[in-house]
Formats: structure tokens, sequence, C-alpha cells
DNA sequence: TAGATTGTTAATCGATTAACAATC
DNA sequence: TAGATTGTTAATCGATTAACAATC
């Protein structure tokens, strides 16, 4: 149950969502891996293996019936759970997560939305009231939150994560810009929207690069 | 200059940035390897490898000058450039991207926004009007536009990107969990929020498990 | 039984790390 | 010159792929 490779964890992600809608369409009560790798883009041999990390879970012959396999993903993911979550920083993208469908379908629930700008403080997002990020740590103590979005503006990022992690904080989903320093223990993610649409650019301009050589040589 | 990792890319980014603030602070005119992985948390030899793909920036015994060091990333990575960037679907998270800052530093420019949602047709996003996606076609074409940013429900976003390709489209940043069946030579980044939210839950509900396992025995 | 498909082992591939000669 | 640091090569590590015995 240790040393699941990154990548494994995220495409059980993938095919936990897959399952889902395999089960709501109704049509077929198994899927071998090889239908599941084509489906999600990947092998059979990478479905087969990401899961043997946490067991047997399929048919010899047969493959795997898609309720079951639905439901020990669901476990293995820990999306069976009600997870309740913080966000800090009411912008724009804050707001946008609050707003954004699918994460209840994981089980996540945001509870409580802070910001530091008297401007956005006591404003609506989504069915929350944006409180004074002052009030932060007495509320995440109370409610025994263990994961927050970080959502602040990347020169208030270091600070502000410290202080979630002194006020209980486990698990922090980074959007902000920074390295956090934190103690090793904290689960960071960093969710960094500029290197993914910088990766997107450099091999649109390396196209169009090889284009004009071509037009050169 | 093919066969750069992803990781390396990804790395790259994170460099030009350490550098520009280093450059901005005006401190140093120079910096080595080991400070360079220190701050962004890697190590020398990384750095030192990632640039290797790429030319000799440094010089031994003294480490890279920033300005030239930065001005090359700037090259390699195609941000010296402007880049026009249409956004499809006008939702929470569509909203967000337009307005999110951040995106300008990197020469990116959202010139149009467009959905098929009668109600969000006309309202502002930013300093964009939400045009109808029956005129995507022809405003793509017409502006020469490479780069699209897809944020629309999961259902459409097949549909949507074929059109996007058929257009002239070359790279779709997706933020739809669907995975895109397109041309090999279109360039797509899948931004899966799910996914990255659900590693911190698995991290957290393995925390939480063997944490009861320590009561236990 | 014959055909299909799993779970796992071994082989391959690719990225990271360590070490060091070159040289400022 | 002595100390520092690069760029690169070789060693290590980790993930993916291929192959196959087990078995439904």
């Amino acid at each position: 149950m240790k040393g699941v490779p990154q990548p494994t964890l995220q495409r059980l992600v993938v095919y936990y969502r897959y399952l889902k809608k395999l089960a709501e369409m109704d049509e077929e009560k198994v899927v071998c891996s090889k239908k599941m790798g084509e489906d999600v883009g990947t092998s059979s041999a990478q479905v087969r293996k990401d899961l043997s990390y946490f067991g047997e879970f399929g048919c010899k012959g047969v493959g795997y019936e898609i309720s079951t396999l639905m439901r020990c993903l669901e476990r293995i993911l820990g999306v069976n759970k009600r997870w309740k979550v913080v966000l800090v920083g009411a912008g724009n993208l804050g707001r946008a997560l609050v707003n954004y469908q699918g994460f209840n379908r994981l089980g996540i629930e945001i509870v409580e939305a802070f910001d530091n700008d008297l401007d956005k403080i006591g404003n609506r997002v989504g069915a929350l009231a944006v409180k004074n990020d002052k009030e932060m740590e007495i509320i995440i103590r109370k409610n025994n939150i263990k994961l927050a979005i970080l959502a602040v503006p990347g020169e208030d990022a270091q600070q502000v994560a410290r202080r979630l992690v002194a006020a209980g904080i486990r698990a922090i989903w980074n959007f902000a810009p920074e390295m956090l320093r934190l103690p090793a223990d904290i689960h960071v993610y960093d969710e960094n929207l500029a290197i993914s649409l910088v990766t997107l650019i450099y091999k649109l301009n390396q196209d169009i690069s090889s284009d004009s050589v071509k037009y050169i040589g």
C-alpha cells in the first residue's frame, strides 16, 4: 500500500471516472483491461499493473466487474468519504473553484471561504459568504478541517500556508506560483497553471520554428 | 532540440520565473546552479542537466548571468512572443482564466471568448464580450489563432475540439475531464483538476488510516 | 477443452543523480 | 595558483512494456 507511483495514482482517478460512466450507461457488467486501456488512452498492461499495487480485482479469462472495481477504487482513493475543505483567497480563481461542479461528485465539500481583502469579505461565493481570514484558524480547528485550497497571491502564499498548517491543515492544494516551505509531512500539490500553458506554447513555438526552417532550407 | 523530457520543460518554466524575480530584486548579476536548485526545490545537477538540453549558458567557476539566462529561457520557451488565445466555454472556470493575472506576463493574450449558451453570449468577461460559438471558426481563421483554452462541459469537449482543429487551432489547453481524440500533431495539455485533488485526498486518507492502525495496534 | 484474460516477472526504457575533467 | 562551478559521462533509480504461466 506504499510506494505507489504518482502516475499510477493519477491514472487510478481516470479509471474511476471511466468506470463510473460505464456503470451509468449500464450496458455491460464486466470490462477487461484491454478495453479499459484503449478507452482511457493507455495500455492493458498498464491498467493491470496499476491495479496490482492495491490487490487483485479481476477474474482471469473474464475481466473486472465494473461495479465492484468502481467501489474498490472509491475506497482506495478515499472518495467514498466526504471531505470538508476550506478555500483561502476569494479572487477569480478561488470563486471559480467553489463553483466548479465535479468536486461534489468526488466527495469534496468547500465549507468556508476566507480572504483578507475587506472588499471581498461578506460577498457571496456560491453558497458561501467570504469570511475574514482572521477567523481562519479558529474555524479550521473547530471543524477539524484537514484540506485547504490556497488561491492567494504569490507573495502571501508562504505566510498563509504556515498559518494553515499551524491551524491543523494537513494537505494544501496550492494555486499560488510559489514553492511552499512546509514540514515534510504536510502534503502539497502545486497546481501551476502557468507551467501547463507554457509547455503548450513551447511546443507550438517548436512547430512554427521547424516550419520556417522548411521554408528556408 | 528534440527529445526534451516533459519534467525538464516544466522546470524550465520554474527557473524562468525564478530568474525574473532575481532580476527584479537586482542584487546579484550571477547565480550558480547550486543556489538555483536550492531556491526552486531541486538539485544543482538537475538544473545543469535541464539547461544542457538547449546549449551552454553558464561560465565555469562563475555561474550563470541572470539577465542572459533569463532571456535565453524566454526564447527557448517561446514566451518572448505574444500569443493570441481563444477561450471556449465562458462558465465559472473560463471566466476565472480570462481574469487570471500572470498569463499576460507570459505573453498570452486571450482575445476572444465563445459559448453556446444564449444566456452567456453578450455578457462581459474581463474586457471581452462572450460571442456565439457559431462565429468561432470564422474568427479563429481570420485572426490566425493557434491556441485554444477548452473549458466546456465534458460531453461537449470532443465535438468542440474537432471544430477547433478544423478551424486551424494547433494546441488545446483542455480543462474538460475528457480524453480528446485528435490528430497526433495537435498538442493537447489535459488540465485535470479532479486528478490533482484526488491524489491529495488519497494521501490524506492514507495518513488517517495509518493513524488508526497506530491506535489499534 | 479451447479461448480469453488476469496478475506477475523480466526486459526495456527514460529520467535523475553522482562524479569528475575542463576551465574560469 | 587555488577554489569554484560548469557541462557531460556513467551509474542508479524508477516506471513502462512485453511476455507468459495460471486459471476462469
